[in-house]
DNA sequence: TTGACAATTGAACAACTATTCAATTATAAT
DNA sequence: ATTATAATTGAATAGTTGTTCAATTGTCAA
């Protein structure tokens, strides 16, 4: 199957474990919440008004796949947006849904 | 909550929503095999593996969402891709898995 | 040490999703 | 008309996923 593909099978899986991390509303708050700068989980709670224990879980999935990082100072945990990029990529998404 | 946001909620949703249509892997193979061009779900079906019935099902939904369009012509569903853009996206999202 | 706050964890539940299967529609050829 | 091929459809199933809830861990202050 791989021949008629100019990418291989496993890429696109990743391409596809890629989207559908994205593809999760509460995921795309969080990304763009720590646009701003770094938040501990419970100043994200409050701004996007759900649970602690819902935003964390989360967190860990975007923690997992190398969107956010974690820097654990006294009680709290602050996270932030791994790389730069990935604002390219939602830019991209926005303008693609608003043609 | 929407002021704390650059965008609101509705656009995040239509955000999420077009990530999870780019978050399966039938999908995105349907979209790579018609990069080059018009394909019926007979051809598609060969090329992927996969049963008509799978291939159709996702063609309807690449299609609810204006990424594929259809043409019949005879006993044959030519499918095609919406717009170049989503090549774009693609691409990006390579970029990105892949640094 | 005790109490309060921050965050994580795992189980449970409900909601959603992709594929399969069988049946159906539609077109073309004999 | 009948047969064969193309495609769609809906129901059913199995698998996945997000939130809630309760319990737990870790840290700081009194």
């Amino acid at each position: 199957m791989s021949d008629i593909f100019p990418i291989n099978t496993d890429k696109i899986d990743e391409l596809s474990d890629f989207f559908k991390i994205m593809g999760d509303s509460t995921r795309i708050k969080i990304m763009l919440v720590l646009e701003n700068g770094e938040l501990c989980v419970n100043e994200m709670s409050k701004k996007l008004n759900m649970t602690k224990s819902a935003i964390s879980h989360q967190l860990k999935i975007l923690k997992n796949a190398k969107l956010t990082k974690a820097q654990k100072r006294g009680k709290n945990v602050f996270y932030s947006l791994c790389d730069y990029h990935i604002k390219t990529v939602l830019d991209m998404a926005l303008e693609h849904i608003q043609e």
